[in-house]
RNA sequence: GUCCCCGUCGUCCAGCGGUUAGGACACCGCCCUUUCACGGCGGUAACACGGGUUCGAAUCCCGUCGGGGACGCCA
Protein backbone atom coordinates (compact mmCIF):
# COMPACT_ATOMS: atom_id res chain seq x y z
CA UNK A 1 0.00 0.00 0.00
CA UNK A 2 1.22 3.31 -1.25
CA UNK A 3 0.07 6.72 0.15
CA UNK A 4 0.14 9.42 -2.98
CA UNK A 5 0.05 13.29 -2.22
CA UNK A 6 -2.73 15.26 -3.94
CA UNK A 7 -2.34 18.52 -4.20
CA UNK A 8 -4.41 21.11 -3.21
CA UNK A 9 -5.87 23.15 -6.10
CA UNK A 10 -4.54 26.52 -6.68
CA UNK A 11 -7.59 27.66 -6.74
CA UNK A 12 -8.26 27.95 -3.24
CA UNK A 13 -6.93 31.39 -1.60
CA UNK A 14 -3.47 30.88 0.22
CA UNK A 15 -3.15 30.82 3.52
CA UNK A 16 -0.39 30.07 5.51
CA UNK A 17 0.81 29.97 8.93
CA UNK A 18 3.44 30.04 11.60
CA UNK A 19 3.02 28.56 14.42
CA UNK A 20 5.05 29.42 17.34
CA UNK A 21 5.39 27.43 20.56
CA UNK A 22 5.39 29.86 23.84
CA UNK A 23 8.23 28.05 25.75
CA UNK A 24 10.53 30.80 26.21
CA UNK A 25 11.92 33.88 24.59
CA UNK A 26 11.08 34.57 20.87
CA UNK A 27 13.50 32.76 18.39
CA UNK A 28 14.96 34.09 15.49
CA UNK A 29 13.89 30.38 13.54
CA UNK A 30 10.62 31.74 14.12
CA UNK A 31 11.47 35.62 12.46
CA UNK A 32 13.06 33.36 9.37
CA UNK A 33 10.25 31.10 9.06
CA UNK A 34 7.68 33.92 9.81
CA UNK A 35 9.28 36.10 7.21
CA UNK A 36 9.16 33.43 4.38
CA UNK A 37 5.32 32.84 4.99
CA UNK A 38 4.68 36.37 5.28
CA UNK A 39 6.09 37.05 2.23
CA UNK A 40 4.63 33.88 0.47
CA UNK A 41 1.13 34.75 1.77
CA UNK A 42 1.64 38.56 0.45
CA UNK A 43 2.97 38.15 -2.93
CA UNK A 44 -0.42 35.86 -3.68
CA UNK A 45 -3.06 38.08 -1.95
CA UNK A 46 -3.34 35.18 0.75
CA UNK A 47 -3.68 35.43 4.61
CA UNK A 48 -0.92 35.15 6.88
CA UNK A 49 -2.48 33.07 10.56
CA UNK A 50 -0.30 33.29 13.62
CA UNK A 51 -1.47 30.49 15.92
CA UNK A 52 -0.25 29.43 19.09
CA UNK A 53 0.79 25.49 19.71
CA UNK A 54 0.64 25.84 23.59
CA UNK A 55 -0.45 21.54 24.09
CA UNK A 56 2.51 21.37 25.96
CA UNK A 57 1.86 22.30 29.56
CA UNK A 58 4.70 21.26 31.25
CA UNK A 59 7.09 23.42 28.64
CA UNK A 60 4.60 26.41 29.06
CA UNK A 61 5.70 30.08 29.78
CA UNK A 62 3.35 32.04 30.66
CA UNK A 63 4.94 35.25 28.94
CA UNK A 64 6.07 33.80 26.41
CA UNK A 65 3.23 34.57 24.08
CA UNK A 66 2.60 38.20 24.35
CA UNK A 67 6.64 38.20 23.95
CA UNK A 68 6.27 36.86 20.69
CA UNK A 69 3.44 39.39 19.27
CA UNK A 70 5.82 41.74 20.51
CA UNK A 71 8.90 40.48 19.21
CA UNK A 72 7.53 39.61 15.56
CA UNK A 73 5.93 43.11 15.74
CA UNK A 74 9.24 44.59 16.75
CA UNK A 75 10.45 43.48 12.85
CA UNK A 76 7.84 44.21 11.34
CA UNK A 77 5.79 41.23 10.74
CA UNK A 78 1.85 41.32 11.21
CA UNK A 79 -0.58 38.84 11.21
CA UNK A 80 -4.36 38.64 9.39
CA UNK A 81 -5.52 36.25 11.95
CA UNK A 82 -4.27 35.32 15.60
CA UNK A 83 -5.06 35.03 19.25
CA UNK A 84 -4.88 38.99 19.68
CA UNK A 85 -6.36 39.59 16.41
CA UNK A 86 -9.25 36.47 16.01
CA UNK A 87 -10.27 35.51 12.35
CA UNK A 88 -13.00 33.07 10.91
CA UNK A 89 -11.00 29.40 12.32
CA UNK A 90 -10.69 30.70 15.97
CA UNK A 91 -9.79 29.77 18.35
CA UNK A 92 -5.56 30.51 17.44
CA UNK A 93 -4.82 29.07 20.58
CA UNK A 94 -4.27 25.14 20.57
CA UNK A 95 -5.04 25.34 24.58
CA UNK A 96 -8.48 26.73 23.78
CA UNK A 97 -9.05 23.82 21.35
CA UNK A 98 -8.79 20.38 23.06
CA UNK A 99 -12.48 19.80 22.08
CA UNK A 100 -11.50 19.26 18.76
CA UNK A 101 -8.59 17.67 18.93
CA UNK A 102 -10.36 14.90 21.32
CA UNK A 103 -12.98 14.54 18.53
CA UNK A 104 -11.36 14.21 16.11
CA UNK A 105 -9.33 11.21 17.88
CA UNK A 106 -12.66 9.06 18.16
CA UNK A 107 -12.80 9.90 14.32
CA UNK A 108 -9.49 7.94 14.15
CA UNK A 109 -10.08 5.56 16.49
CA UNK A 110 -13.64 4.96 14.71
CA UNK A 111 -11.92 3.90 11.49
CA UNK A 112 -9.09 2.00 12.93
CA UNK A 113 -5.79 4.49 11.25
CA UNK A 114 -5.39 5.03 15.30
CA UNK A 115 -5.59 3.09 18.34
CA UNK A 116 -5.11 3.77 22.37
CA UNK A 117 -2.24 2.90 24.15
CA UNK A 118 -1.66 2.22 28.03
CA UNK A 119 1.56 1.82 28.08
CA UNK A 120 3.37 3.57 31.20
CA UNK A 121 6.47 5.99 30.42
CA UNK A 122 8.42 3.98 32.28
CA UNK A 123 7.26 0.61 29.98
CA UNK A 124 8.50 2.72 26.98
CA UNK A 125 11.44 4.13 28.59
CA UNK A 126 12.96 0.66 28.99
CA UNK A 127 11.62 -0.68 25.72
CA UNK A 128 13.95 1.92 24.64
CA UNK A 129 16.84 1.06 26.00
CA UNK A 130 16.68 -2.71 25.00
CA UNK A 131 16.31 -1.53 21.45
CA UNK A 132 18.95 0.57 21.34
CA UNK A 133 21.14 -1.97 23.23
CA UNK A 134 19.98 -4.00 20.61
CA UNK A 135 21.27 -1.45 18.31
CA UNK A 136 17.60 -1.43 16.66
CA UNK A 137 16.17 1.93 16.01
CA UNK A 138 13.74 2.80 18.84
CA UNK A 139 10.98 2.70 18.06
CA UNK A 140 7.17 1.91 19.24
CA UNK A 141 6.69 -1.86 19.61
CA UNK A 142 2.82 -2.08 18.79
CA UNK A 143 2.14 -3.87 21.71
CA UNK A 144 -1.45 -1.70 22.37
CA UNK A 145 -1.98 -2.09 18.95
CA UNK A 146 -2.37 -5.76 19.16
CA UNK A 147 -4.88 -5.60 22.16
CA UNK A 148 -8.55 -7.31 21.99
CA UNK A 149 -11.71 -4.84 21.97
CA UNK A 150 -11.94 -6.60 25.56
CA UNK A 151 -9.01 -5.98 26.83
CA UNK A 152 -9.18 -1.94 25.92
CA UNK A 153 -12.53 -2.20 27.53
CA UNK A 154 -11.35 -3.42 30.58
CA UNK A 155 -8.43 -0.92 30.81
CA UNK A 156 -11.16 1.73 30.07
CA UNK A 157 -13.33 0.69 32.94
CA UNK A 158 -10.56 0.79 35.22
CA UNK A 159 -9.72 4.15 34.53
CA UNK A 160 -6.16 3.38 33.07
CA UNK A 161 -4.61 6.40 31.59
CA UNK A 162 -3.60 5.92 28.04
CA UNK A 163 -2.35 7.69 25.03
CA UNK A 164 -3.85 7.72 21.30
CA UNK A 165 -1.41 6.85 18.92
CA UNK A 166 -1.48 6.77 14.79
CA UNK A 167 -1.37 3.87 13.19
CA UNK A 168 0.99 3.03 10.72
CA UNK A 169 0.55 0.71 7.81
CA UNK A 170 2.93 -2.28 8.52
CA UNK A 171 3.88 -2.58 5.32
CA UNK A 172 4.58 0.01 2.03
CA UNK A 173 5.53 3.58 2.11
CA UNK A 174 4.82 7.03 1.88
CA UNK A 175 5.60 9.75 -0.61
CA UNK A 176 4.63 13.37 -0.34
CA UNK A 177 6.23 16.26 -2.26
CA UNK A 178 8.76 19.03 -1.11
CA UNK A 179 7.99 21.58 -3.42
CA UNK A 180 11.72 22.63 -3.07
CA UNK A 181 13.21 18.98 -3.11
CA UNK A 182 10.65 17.02 -5.04
CA UNK A 183 8.87 13.59 -3.98
CA UNK A 184 10.42 12.49 -1.04
CA UNK A 185 9.61 8.58 0.03
CA UNK A 186 9.62 7.25 3.60
CA UNK A 187 9.12 3.43 4.12
CA UNK A 188 6.47 2.60 6.88
CA UNK A 189 9.09 0.45 8.55
CA UNK A 190 10.53 3.65 9.17
CA UNK A 191 7.86 6.03 10.73
CA UNK A 192 7.00 4.97 14.22
CA UNK A 193 3.23 4.42 15.97
CA UNK A 194 3.51 8.44 16.88
CA UNK A 195 1.25 9.40 20.04
CA UNK A 196 -1.67 11.66 18.90
CA UNK A 197 -3.20 11.98 22.03
CA UNK A 198 -1.29 12.50 25.28
CA UNK A 199 -2.89 10.82 28.77
CA UNK A 200 -3.37 14.03 29.90
CA UNK A 201 -5.64 15.13 27.06
CA UNK A 202 -3.29 17.66 25.15
CA UNK A 203 -2.28 16.75 21.37
CA UNK A 204 0.84 16.52 20.23
CA UNK A 205 2.49 18.39 17.69
CA UNK A 206 1.03 15.87 14.99
CA UNK A 207 -2.01 15.59 15.49
CA UNK A 208 -2.70 19.60 16.39
CA UNK A 209 -0.96 20.75 13.21
CA UNK A 210 -3.15 18.59 10.81
CA UNK A 211 -6.19 19.12 12.15
CA UNK A 212 -5.66 23.09 12.87
CA UNK A 213 -4.29 23.46 8.92
CA UNK A 214 -7.02 21.55 7.73
CA UNK A 215 -9.58 23.66 9.30
CA UNK A 216 -7.74 27.03 9.18
CA UNK A 217 -7.63 25.93 5.44
CA UNK A 218 -3.90 25.96 5.26
CA UNK A 219 -2.71 25.56 1.50
CA UNK A 220 0.86 25.74 2.30
CA UNK A 221 2.38 24.46 5.27
CA UNK A 222 5.85 26.35 5.56
CA UNK A 223 8.31 25.09 8.49
CA UNK A 224 11.38 23.90 8.67
CA UNK A 225 13.05 21.18 7.41
CA UNK A 226 13.47 19.45 10.93
CA UNK A 227 9.97 18.42 9.93
CA UNK A 228 10.88 16.27 7.03
CA UNK A 229 10.92 13.39 8.59
CA UNK A 230 8.03 13.35 10.60
CA UNK A 231 5.76 14.60 7.50
CA UNK A 232 4.75 11.06 6.52
CA UNK A 233 3.11 10.80 9.69
CA UNK A 234 1.03 14.20 8.48
CA UNK A 235 0.42 12.44 4.82
CA UNK A 236 -1.03 9.62 6.64
CA UNK A 237 -3.31 11.66 8.95
CA UNK A 238 -4.76 13.49 5.88
CA UNK A 239 -5.57 10.46 4.06
CA UNK A 240 -6.92 8.98 7.58
CA UNK A 241 -9.36 12.26 7.80
CA UNK A 242 -10.00 11.95 4.07
CA UNK A 243 -8.85 15.46 3.30
CA UNK A 244 -7.04 17.25 0.87
CA UNK A 245 -2.97 17.55 1.24
CA UNK A 246 -1.23 20.89 2.05
CA UNK A 247 1.38 21.59 0.08
CA UNK A 248 4.77 21.53 2.29
CA UNK A 249 8.13 23.67 1.95
CA UNK A 250 10.74 23.00 3.86
CA UNK A 251 13.14 25.77 4.35
CA UNK A 252 16.87 25.11 5.74
CA UNK A 253 17.49 25.41 9.31
CA UNK A 254 19.77 27.75 10.33
CA UNK A 255 22.76 27.35 11.72
CA UNK A 256 25.41 27.69 14.07
CA UNK A 257 29.13 28.34 12.75
CA UNK A 258 29.82 24.74 13.16
CA UNK A 259 27.05 24.06 11.36
CA UNK A 260 24.53 22.26 13.49
CA UNK A 261 21.18 23.29 14.08
CA UNK A 262 21.18 27.14 15.59
CA UNK A 263 21.00 26.50 19.52
CA UNK A 264 21.05 29.28 22.48
CA UNK A 265 24.46 27.23 23.50
CA UNK A 266 26.64 28.48 20.71
CA UNK A 267 24.79 31.51 19.54
CA UNK A 268 22.59 34.04 20.76
CA UNK A 269 18.69 33.50 19.57
CA UNK A 270 16.28 35.31 21.38
CA UNK A 271 14.88 38.20 19.39
CA UNK A 272 14.50 39.71 22.78
CA UNK A 273 18.58 39.52 22.64
CA UNK A 274 18.86 41.74 19.34
CA UNK A 275 16.75 44.41 20.05
CA UNK A 276 17.76 45.27 23.57
CA UNK A 277 21.61 45.20 22.00
CA UNK A 278 20.30 47.29 19.45
CA UNK A 279 19.83 45.81 16.63
CA UNK A 280 17.70 47.40 13.99
CA UNK A 281 14.46 45.31 13.17
CA UNK A 282 14.93 46.10 9.37
CA UNK A 283 18.52 44.72 9.35
CA UNK A 284 17.18 41.64 10.88
CA UNK A 285 14.72 41.39 8.67
CA UNK A 286 17.07 41.72 5.90
CA UNK A 287 19.95 39.50 7.40
CA UNK A 288 17.09 36.82 7.21
CA UNK A 289 16.03 37.66 4.28
CA UNK A 290 19.61 36.85 2.73
CA UNK A 291 19.55 33.38 4.40
CA UNK A 292 18.10 30.85 1.66
CA UNK A 293 18.94 32.78 -1.21
CA UNK A 294 15.46 33.61 -1.96
CA UNK A 295 16.20 37.02 -3.64
CA UNK A 296 17.71 37.73 -6.70
CA UNK A 297 21.45 39.53 -6.69
CA UNK A 298 20.69 42.62 -9.04
CA UNK A 299 22.24 41.85 -12.90
CA UNK A 300 24.76 43.83 -14.29
CA UNK A 301 22.35 45.69 -15.94
CA UNK A 302 20.63 46.56 -13.13
CA UNK A 303 23.83 47.43 -11.13
CA UNK A 304 24.81 49.90 -13.87
CA UNK A 305 21.25 51.62 -14.68
CA UNK A 306 20.58 51.73 -10.78
CA UNK A 307 24.63 53.26 -10.03
CA UNK A 308 24.29 50.56 -7.45
CA UNK A 309 27.40 49.91 -5.05
CA UNK A 310 28.48 46.31 -5.49
CA UNK A 311 27.33 45.66 -1.98
CA UNK A 312 23.91 46.93 -2.48
CA UNK A 313 22.59 43.40 -3.58
CA UNK A 314 22.71 42.35 -0.05
CA UNK A 315 20.57 45.27 1.46
CA UNK A 316 17.21 45.05 0.62
CA UNK A 317 13.64 45.81 2.72
CA UNK A 318 10.48 44.08 3.26
CA UNK A 319 8.82 45.87 0.53
CA UNK A 320 11.89 44.79 -1.88
CA UNK A 321 11.44 41.10 -0.85
CA UNK A 322 7.83 41.35 -1.58
CA UNK A 323 8.36 42.41 -4.84
CA UNK A 324 11.15 40.14 -5.60
CA UNK A 325 11.77 36.99 -3.20
CA UNK A 326 11.35 34.14 -5.13
CA UNK A 327 10.75 30.33 -3.26
CA UNK A 328 12.22 28.98 -5.98
CA UNK A 329 15.51 30.14 -5.56
CA UNK A 330 16.40 28.79 -2.18
CA UNK A 331 19.11 27.11 -1.70
CA UNK A 332 19.10 23.88 0.25
CA UNK A 333 21.94 24.26 2.17
CA UNK A 334 21.34 24.90 5.77
CA UNK A 335 22.66 28.86 6.27
CA UNK A 336 25.23 29.73 8.87
CA UNK A 337 23.20 32.79 10.78
CA UNK A 338 26.87 34.80 10.71
CA UNK A 339 26.60 37.68 13.52
CA UNK A 340 29.48 38.87 11.71
CA UNK A 341 27.55 39.64 8.79
CA UNK A 342 24.65 40.89 10.83
CA UNK A 343 26.78 43.46 12.25
CA UNK A 344 27.82 44.87 9.23
CA UNK A 345 24.15 45.10 7.47
CA UNK A 346 23.19 46.59 10.88
CA UNK A 347 25.76 49.15 10.63
CA UNK A 348 25.02 50.05 7.33
CA UNK A 349 21.29 50.46 8.42
CA UNK A 350 22.41 53.15 11.29
CA UNK A 351 24.70 54.94 8.96
CA UNK A 352 21.76 55.26 6.94
CA UNK A 353 19.59 56.65 9.26
CA UNK A 354 19.47 60.32 9.69
CA UNK A 355 21.06 62.66 12.81
CA UNK A 356 17.23 62.66 14.19
CA UNK A 357 16.42 59.11 13.46
CA UNK A 358 19.71 57.95 14.59
CA UNK A 359 19.07 59.69 18.21
CA UNK A 360 15.71 58.57 18.42
CA UNK A 361 16.73 55.20 17.48
CA UNK A 362 19.28 55.83 20.85
CA UNK A 363 16.67 56.73 22.98
CA UNK A 364 14.47 54.20 22.31
CA UNK A 365 16.75 51.88 23.13
CA UNK A 366 20.11 51.68 25.21
CA UNK A 367 19.70 55.68 26.04
CA UNK A 368 15.87 55.08 26.64
CA UNK A 369 14.36 56.64 29.99
CA UNK A 370 13.36 53.63 31.02
CA UNK A 371 16.92 52.09 31.00
CA UNK A 372 18.81 55.11 32.27
CA UNK A 373 16.18 55.36 35.36
CA UNK A 374 16.77 51.40 36.36
CA UNK A 375 20.04 52.12 36.29
CA UNK A 376 20.28 55.57 38.50
CA UNK A 377 19.55 54.40 41.71
CA UNK A 378 21.73 51.71 41.69
CA UNK A 379 24.76 54.28 41.81
CA UNK A 380 23.21 57.60 43.43
CA UNK A 381 24.94 56.36 46.38
CA UNK A 382 28.19 55.79 44.88
CA UNK A 383 29.26 58.88 42.88
CA UNK A 384 30.00 62.60 44.20
CA UNK A 385 29.54 64.02 41.08
CA UNK A 386 27.06 63.36 38.06
CA UNK A 387 29.97 63.49 36.28
CA UNK A 388 31.25 60.22 37.52
CA UNK A 389 27.59 58.52 36.24
CA UNK A 390 29.64 56.86 33.41
CA UNK A 391 32.53 56.08 35.84
CA UNK A 392 30.42 53.22 36.88
CA UNK A 393 28.23 52.53 34.87
CA UNK A 394 29.97 51.73 30.96
CA UNK A 395 28.92 48.42 31.05
CA UNK A 396 25.81 49.05 30.85
CA UNK A 397 26.41 50.72 27.75
CA UNK A 398 29.07 48.18 25.95
CA UNK A 399 28.97 45.49 24.05
CA UNK A 400 32.32 43.86 24.55
CA UNK A 401 33.18 43.31 28.33
CA UNK A 402 36.09 40.98 28.82
CA UNK A 403 38.15 41.48 32.34
CA UNK A 404 41.68 40.71 32.72
CA UNK A 405 42.49 37.35 34.14
CA UNK A 406 43.69 39.56 37.36
CA UNK A 407 40.09 40.56 37.56
CA UNK A 408 37.81 37.53 37.24
CA UNK A 409 40.38 34.80 38.37
CA UNK A 410 40.41 34.54 42.40
CA UNK A 411 43.58 34.16 44.00
CA UNK A 412 42.89 30.43 45.58
CA UNK A 413 41.28 28.84 42.22
CA UNK A 414 42.94 27.59 39.14
CA UNK A 415 41.94 28.83 35.86
CA UNK A 416 40.21 25.45 35.06
CA UNK A 417 38.08 25.52 37.82
CA UNK A 418 37.05 28.86 37.72
CA UNK A 419 36.13 28.75 34.40
CA UNK A 420 33.91 25.70 34.81
CA UNK A 421 32.44 27.04 37.33
CA UNK A 422 31.37 30.20 35.53
CA UNK A 423 29.94 27.28 32.70
CA UNK A 424 27.63 26.53 36.11
CA UNK A 425 26.80 29.74 36.45
CA UNK A 426 25.13 30.06 33.26
CA UNK A 427 23.74 27.04 32.72
CA UNK A 428 21.96 27.93 36.68
CA UNK A 429 21.00 31.31 35.47
CA UNK A 430 19.63 30.01 32.20
CA UNK A 431 17.57 27.99 34.24
CA UNK A 432 16.70 31.06 36.69
CA UNK A 433 13.33 33.21 36.49
CA UNK A 434 14.89 36.90 36.28
CA UNK A 435 14.64 38.24 39.72
CA UNK A 436 16.44 39.02 42.21
CA UNK A 437 15.33 36.55 45.07
CA UNK A 438 15.52 33.67 42.23
CA UNK A 439 18.92 34.62 40.96
CA UNK A 440 20.26 35.06 44.26
CA UNK A 441 19.02 31.79 45.59
CA UNK A 442 19.92 29.79 43.09
CA UNK A 443 23.44 31.19 42.81
CA UNK A 444 23.97 30.71 46.25
CA UNK A 445 22.70 26.27 46.06
CA UNK A 446 25.14 26.21 43.23
CA UNK A 447 27.55 28.17 45.50
CA UNK A 448 27.11 25.52 48.15
CA UNK A 449 26.99 22.48 45.90
CA UNK A 450 30.48 22.91 44.53
CA UNK A 451 32.41 24.69 47.63
CA UNK A 452 32.20 28.27 46.22
CA UNK A 453 32.00 31.11 49.07
CA UNK A 454 29.39 33.32 48.22
CA UNK A 455 31.97 36.08 47.55
CA UNK A 456 33.90 33.96 45.23
CA UNK A 457 30.84 33.39 43.54
CA UNK A 458 29.15 36.55 43.25
CA UNK A 459 32.63 37.94 42.23
CA UNK A 460 33.61 35.95 39.83
CA UNK A 461 29.34 36.75 38.34
CA UNK A 462 30.28 40.76 38.78
CA UNK A 463 33.64 40.11 36.66
CA UNK A 464 31.99 39.07 34.31
CA UNK A 465 29.35 40.82 34.15
CA UNK A 466 30.74 44.43 34.47
CA UNK A 467 34.66 43.81 33.39
CA UNK A 468 35.75 44.58 37.33
CA UNK A 469 35.55 44.13 40.69
CA UNK A 470 33.92 47.09 41.45
CA UNK A 471 30.66 47.49 40.38
CA UNK A 472 26.70 48.70 41.64
CA UNK A 473 24.55 45.69 43.16
CA UNK A 474 24.89 42.62 41.46
CA UNK A 475 21.53 41.21 41.41
CA UNK A 476 19.85 44.46 40.23
CA UNK A 477 22.61 45.47 37.91
CA UNK A 478 21.99 41.48 36.43
CA UNK A 479 17.95 42.73 36.05
CA UNK A 480 18.35 46.16 34.77
CA UNK A 481 21.10 44.08 31.58
CA UNK A 482 18.60 41.72 30.97
CA UNK A 483 18.40 38.18 30.65
CA UNK A 484 19.06 37.57 27.10
CA UNK A 485 22.30 40.30 27.58
CA UNK A 486 23.56 39.09 30.65
CA UNK A 487 23.72 35.51 29.45
CA UNK A 488 25.19 36.29 26.50
CA UNK A 489 28.05 38.25 28.16
CA UNK A 490 28.01 34.89 30.14
CA UNK A 491 28.87 32.59 26.68
CA UNK A 492 30.65 35.34 25.35
CA UNK A 493 32.86 35.14 28.43
CA UNK A 494 33.63 31.24 28.52
CA UNK A 495 33.88 31.28 24.71
CA UNK A 496 36.86 33.81 24.58
CA UNK A 497 38.41 31.81 27.72
CA UNK A 498 38.01 28.78 25.96
CA UNK A 499 39.94 30.19 22.86
CA UNK A 500 42.38 31.66 25.07
CA UNK A 501 43.40 28.02 26.35
CA UNK A 502 43.39 26.66 23.32
CA UNK A 503 46.31 29.33 22.09
CA UNK A 504 48.24 28.15 25.28
CA UNK A 505 48.21 24.77 24.51
C1' G B 1 22.85 2.65 14.60
C1' U B 2 18.44 3.39 11.10
C1' C B 3 15.89 6.69 7.85
C1' C B 4 15.73 11.40 5.37
C1' C B 5 17.94 15.98 3.53
C1' C B 6 22.14 18.63 1.86
C1' G B 7 27.40 19.59 -0.43
C1' U B 8 30.76 26.47 -5.06
C1' C B 9 35.93 30.91 -1.30
C1' G B 10 36.27 30.72 6.29
C1' U B 11 30.78 32.65 5.97
C1' C B 12 26.22 34.27 2.91
C1' C B 13 24.84 34.08 -2.10
C1' A B 14 25.53 34.09 -8.11
C1' G B 15 26.30 30.27 -11.72
C1' C B 16 21.39 26.10 -14.57
C1' G B 17 26.54 22.09 -20.54
C1' G B 18 31.28 26.15 -23.27
C1' U B 19 32.86 32.05 -17.73
C1' U B 20 40.05 34.34 -16.69
C1' A B 21 34.10 30.53 -11.71
C1' G B 22 31.11 36.55 -10.14
C1' G B 23 29.41 39.65 -5.77
C1' A B 24 28.92 40.55 -0.34
C1' C B 25 30.92 39.78 4.85
C1' A B 26 35.52 38.69 7.16
C1' C B 27 40.87 39.06 6.41
C1' C B 28 45.37 41.61 4.13
C1' G B 29 47.51 45.94 1.47
C1' C B 30 47.12 50.93 -0.50
C1' C B 31 44.47 55.80 -0.72
C1' C B 32 41.58 59.50 2.03
C1' U B 33 42.42 61.42 7.12
C1' U B 34 45.32 65.07 13.30
C1' U B 35 43.16 59.67 15.45
C1' C B 36 39.47 56.02 14.83
C1' A B 37 35.58 54.83 11.89
C1' C B 38 33.14 55.66 7.23
C1' G B 39 34.35 55.79 2.10
C1' G B 40 37.47 54.48 -2.37
C1' C B 41 40.94 51.08 -4.86
C1' G B 42 43.39 46.40 -5.02
C1' G B 43 44.56 41.38 -3.11
C1' U B 44 44.41 36.24 -0.76
C1' A B 45 40.62 32.54 -1.02
C1' A B 46 36.04 27.70 -3.45
C1' C B 47 33.45 23.95 -7.47
C1' A B 48 34.56 17.38 -1.45
C1' C B 49 36.42 12.92 -4.10
C1' G B 50 35.98 8.95 -7.84
C1' G B 51 33.53 7.04 -11.93
C1' G B 52 30.36 7.76 -16.01
C1' U B 53 27.16 10.77 -20.06
C1' U B 54 29.04 14.47 -23.57
C1' C B 55 33.08 17.33 -28.59
C1' G B 56 32.84 19.86 -23.75
C1' A B 57 31.07 19.48 -17.20
C1' A B 58 30.74 23.44 -10.95
C1' U B 59 26.34 22.49 -13.90
C1' C B 60 23.30 15.84 -15.86
C1' C B 61 23.66 10.40 -13.70
C1' C B 62 25.91 6.82 -10.15
C1' G B 63 29.03 5.74 -6.06
C1' U B 64 32.20 7.26 -1.99
C1' C B 65 33.20 10.74 1.62
C1' G B 66 31.68 14.80 4.55
C1' G B 67 27.91 17.83 7.07
C1' G B 68 23.03 18.22 9.06
C1' G B 69 18.17 16.67 10.75
C1' A B 70 14.74 13.07 12.73
C1' C B 71 14.17 8.76 15.57
C1' G B 72 9.93 12.02 22.81
C1' C B 73 3.00 11.40 26.13
C1' C B 74 8.73 18.53 22.88
C1' A B 75 7.45 21.52 19.24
Amino acid sequence: MTSETTSAPDSRPIRVRIAPSPTGDPHVGTAYIGLLNYIFAKQRGGQFVLRIEDTDRTRFVASSEQMIFDALKWVGLTWDEGPDVGGPYGPYRQSERTGIYREHADILLANNTAYRCFCTAEELESARERQKAARQPPRYDGHCRRLTPEQVAANLAANKPHVVRLSVPLEGSTTFRDELRGDITFDHTNVDDQVLLKSDGYPTYHLANVVDDHLMRITDVIRAEEWISSTPKHVLLYNAFGWELPKFWHMPLLRNVDKSKISKRKNPVSLVYYRESGYLPEAMLNFLGLMGGGMAQPTEEEIVSKHLNTKEGDIFSLAEMLEKYDFKRISLGGPVFDLVKLKWLNGEYIRKLSPDAFFAALRHTILSDDYIQAIAPLIQARIDTLGQFGDMTGFFFSDNVLPPETVWLPKKRTFEDTVAFAAEQLATLEAAAWDAASIETTLKELGEAKQWSVKENFMLLRAILTGSTTSPPLMESLIVFGKSRSLDRLRRFLETQKKLANQRK
